[in-house]
RNA sequence: GGGCGGCUAGCUCAGUUGGGAGAGCGCGGCGUUCGCAACGCCGAGGUCGAGGGUUCGAGCCCCUUGCCGUCCA
């Protein structure tokens, strides 16, 4: 059976079983900041498995596109070495929401595995819980195992393989896994293998089936949960490489088209050397990861998520490298992965477009990174070669962390010199470098989560069922809303909040909207309907399905759970917001029009003064692409088309053809928000009811923030006048001062500056040529040297050189004291020597016998030196003192 | 989030005990040549990213900051 065969047989068996057929999440997971990928199939059901959020079902499937980089499986030195791992794959995952428990689970994969796929019942082993001081051994698996499998095939293993969780604390259960055994002909690195229980070839570890049964208090207490929950996963590529009787998951229908087009590219059939083969499995892998990263609007970058894809993009053009690749090739390849994957996955070929050009980008960047370490490189290396063949440590890691390049390019061209390289201090290095970032990463904001408000422990009777409920997308003003529940500061429930006093609450419906999709919380107060008690709401947070929780702060009166208040959201600011964002749906429908539709939304911020909004675009945007987009916005503005908004299923809007955002998650019901046919976008947010409402656009501001990201911020309405007004004071200011018309203004001040530049200039010269003309200097014969010294006020530091030069060139041997009272009231001093007396008589020494005499200090060269003092009146006295300094350098130095 | 590196002529970059702002390429002129390439000579072109500080003096040292690059998390 091939893979794509495998995938859809899993999801038609679960289809059959009542399960409803969910698709995969995005790779960047939503709602969670700490989680760096998806990375298991129950990624997107956390909140449910948390009783936080329902579901129209409670049973589902799905075929997870999931991304690990470190762990047993997904090593990243591992990948392409072995059979297994990698970064990127499939999770094929079954799901029951307080539905069937563990009997019917694992009934339900017996009967895949042994009846749907038609594997031998002999080769299955069942792996269950043993049992610790947190847990009890799982015995109800055990049981549910026996009636399909012998007591020998049967294995107790430990917390580490059979004990699930999901974090410190939360939901976690026992689980139990199904491994294949493959033969006892393969290799195994201990003596005696361990069966399941051994991380070797022998048996593969298929199938994770986790019951999630228990809750983990902060005092690592486990208390039932009270809808005990499935989750389950197992590798698709595992699965096929076990349907497809081979030993690799590389020796599949999911990588063998990939790994031909990468031999095909490389000129060297894959299967023919070993070393070249680790190299294609590499550029296998890390090309499906890239792809569906970028796919689902990951940018390479510095940091974060963005960090880990440009690392395995480089990783995989090394290895080209070390196929004999000079020119780009991994957009080319992403092509394939396009095509092959594009039935299951549809978003591929729908951003086909950005995912090349992005992969390209990136690969242009790696070449200059290359060629400017490889010139470093190039020195530490001749550097080596004349000392002791070795290169430090601390210049490896110099070139890799602060330059880019790869540790093991210095290797090999190290070893092609026969030089070698100090690992161990590099090492040493890194290991440095890691501590500083896990320290630093140490500390967390204060919990704001879902659970430190709605705790499920803490809530009694109908305050479970609490849903959120927003009402404000048609008016800024809730009344005989009911006040549900009451926190103080430190996020604790209480029954009350009294005069003073500031804390949370919940309403059973809320006009005030949550930061989301960029547009920030509404402001307002909370009152009683006789406006005794009054209260300030100063921000909103919310999570999925809870209620939202307004912060507050009582300003008269006292807040008490139960009671019926007016909820008012400060109308002027939401306004101001409606504008702002309905603005930047045109902006983003403008820029895709001007710029193509590879620009993408990487970011947004709605403000009530001001809207900023980040998207993926190669370069600056030049002036003229800046001025086209705000008209377009403009005409749309002026045009005052109704902004309506719909709702439908993603399904629907999408194939509508509205814009949905990468990685966001929409529920069953999302809305649409159109500007007549300009722009459709799936959105959340408030909006005006006529674009004409917005009033005015100005772009202020364009730049990038990190490599294929622009940023541009601009103001609407009032906030567009006001910066306009300041603008045109500015510039009534500027011709008042430059006397010039607006149209002549720029010439005006270019002539200025060229005249400017040209007195300067012929000042300059004038003075010298006066100074040279003057010949008020003395020459003095001191033993044969001759001295000259020479005032001449007014010369800055750089004339004076010019000055020193041209008397110099006057005598044969000897030297030259100038000095000058600048303008600034200063004392600049030059002492210069022809190259025969620099010895006897060191300039530096001179001027650091007369600096202080003008109040100051200086050093130089032996033929040349300055120094500078605070004490003109002292000049005259100083020069004259010159040949006494001259006489008793000579005798010094005789 | 924590580090490191870079920012100097149109471009690529050099510039160590803090003391005269440079090279190559490109550009302009002249020479050589029948002409071109090559070569030789001359020349223009600099807020040394920005702001502050230390110092007689800062491209260089210190602080703040912007942008770019890069590593770690």
């Amino acid at each position: 059976m091939t893979g794509r065969a495998t995938r859809q047989s899993f999801l038609d068996y679960f289809a059959r079983n009542g399960h409803q057929i969910v698709d995969s999440a995005s790779l960047v997971p939503t709602g969670d900041p700490t989680l760096l990928f998806t990375n298991a199939g129950m990624n997107q059901f956390k909140a449910v498995f948390q009783g936080q959020e329902r579901r129209s079902y409670t049973r589902a499937a799905s075929s997870q596109k999931c991304m690990r980089v470190s762990g047993k499986h997904n090593d990243l030195d591992m990948v392409g070495r072995s059979l297994r791992h990698h970064t990127f794959f499939e999770m094929l995952g079954n799901f029951s929401f307080g539905d069937y428990f563990k009997a019917d689970a694992i009934a339900l994969s017996w009967a895949l595995l042994t009846e749907e796929w038609q594997l031998p019942a002999g080769r299955l082993r069942a792996t269950i819980f043993r049992g610790d001081d947190t847990a009890p051994r799982d015995d109800d698996a055990y049981a549910a195992w026996r009636k399909f499998l012998p007591e020998d095939r049967i294995d107790a293993l430990g917390a580490a393989d059979n004990f699930w969780a999901m974090g410190d604390t939360g939901p976690c259960g026992r689980c139990s896994e199904i491994h294949v055994f493959l033969g006892d002909d393969l290799p195994c690195p201990e003596p005696t293998c361990r069966g399941t229980a051994c991380h070797c070839d022998r048996y593969i570890e298929l199938w994770n089936n986790v019951f999630m049964e228990f809750d983990r208090q902060a005092d690592g207490a486990l208390t039932p949960l009270p809808t005990p929950s499935i989750d389950t996963g197992m590798s698709l590529e595992r699965a096929a490489a076990v349907l497809g009787g081979v030993r690799s998951n590389y020796d599949t229908d999911l990588f063998l088209p990939l790994l031909q087009a990468i031999a095909d590219v490389a000129g060297t059939p894959y299967g023919d050397r070993p070393d070249a083969d680790v190299s294609m499995r590499v550029i296998a892998d890390h090309l499906r990861a890239m792809t569906f990263l970028v796919g689902d609007g990951v940018t390479p970058s510095n940091e974060w998520r963005g960090y880990v894809l440009r690392k395995i993009m480089r990783r995989a053009m090394r290895h080209g490298k070390t196929l004999g690749l000079t020119e780009p090739f991994l957009h080319r390849l992403a092509e394939v992965i396009v095509r092959e994957m594009a039935d299951a996955y549809p978003a591929l070929s729908r951003n086909r477009e950005a995912i090349v050009g992005t992969i390209r980008e990136e690969e242009d960047r790696f070449d200059v990174v290359l060629s400017a370490g490889l010139a470093k490189l190039e020195a530490v290396l001749d550097r080596a070669s004349a000392g002791d063949r070795r290169i430090d440590g601390a210049d490896v890691f110099r070139l890799y962390d602060s330059l880019g390049f790869p540790a093991d390019f210095v290797e090999d061209l190290a070893t092609e010199r026969d030089i070698s390289v100090d690992w161990e201090g590099f090492e040493r290095l890194m290991a440095e470098q890691r501590d500083r970032g896990r320290a630093a990463s140490g500390f967390k904001a204060e919990d704001r989560s879902a659970r430190a408000f709605w705790n499920p422990e803490q809530l009694e009777g109908s305050l479970r069922e609490a849903r959120d409920r927003f009402d404000g997308y048609d008016t800024t003003q809730v009344d005989g809303a009911e006040i549900l529940m009451l926190w103080n500061d430190a996020q604790s429930p209480r029954d009350q909040l009294a005069e003073g006093e500031s804390g949370y609450l919940s309403l059973d419906r809320s006009p005030f909207y949550v930061e989301a999709g960029g547009q920030v919380s509404d402001t307002g107060g909370i009152a009683s309907a006789d406006g005794a008690t009054r209260a300030n709401v100063s921000g909103v947070v919310g999570w999925g399905s809870a209620p939202r929780v307004h912060q507050v702060s009582v300003v008269a009166g006292t807040l008490s759970r139960g009671d019926s208040v007016s909820a008012v959201v400060d109308a002027p600011r939401r306004n101001a917001i409606r504008r702002n964002h309905t603005a930047t749906h045109l902006l983003h429908a403008a820029l895709r029009q001007v710029l193509g539709t590879h620009v993408t939304q990487a970011g947004s911020l709605v403000a009530p003064d001001r809207l900023r909004f980040d998207f993926s675009h190669r370069a600056p945007l030049s002036r003229a692409e800046i001025e086209e987009v705000e008209r377009l916005v403009d005409q749309q503005i002026v045009a005052s088309a109704p902004v309506t908004t719909i709702e439908q299923s993603p399904d629907e809007a999408i194939a509508g053809g509205a814009i949905a955002l990468f990685g966001e998650k929409y529920g069953d019901r999302v809305r649409v928000v159109s500007t007549s046919d300009f722009s459709k976008e799936l959105c959340g947010g408030t909006h005006c009811h006529s674009t004409g409402e917005i009033g005015a656009f100005s772009i202020e501001h364009e730049s990038g923030t990190a490599a294929g990201v622009r940023r541009v911020e601009a103001v609407t309405g009032p906030a567009a006048l006001q910066r306009h007004q300041a603008r045109r004071a500015l510039l009534g200011e500027l011709l008042e001062t430059l006397a010039a018309s607006e149209d002549r203004a720029p010439e005006t001040l270019r002539r200025l500056q060229a005249q400017t530049k040209q007195l300067a200039r012929d000042a300059g010269a004038l003075r010298m040529k006066l100074e040279l003309a003057a010949g008020t200097d003395a020459h003095i014969d001191v033993d044969g040297l001759t001295l000259i010294t020479r005032r001449a006020d007014g010369l800055d530091k750089r004339a004076l050189r010019v000055l020193a030069d041209e008397l110099k060139r006057g005598i044969t041997t000897g030297l030259v004291v100038v000095a000058s009272a600048t303008d600034a009231g200063r004392v600049a001093l030059i002492v210069s020597v022809t190259a025969d007396a620099k010895s006897r008589v060191p300039a530096g020494k001179i001027v650091k016998a007369l600096a202080p005499l003008v109040g100051g200090g200086g050093g130089g060269r032996p033929d040349f030196a300055e120094a500078g003092g605070k004490d003109p009146a002292q000049i005259d006295a100083m020069l004259a003192r010159s040949e006494s300094v001259v006489r008793e350098a000579l005798d010094a130095a005789d």
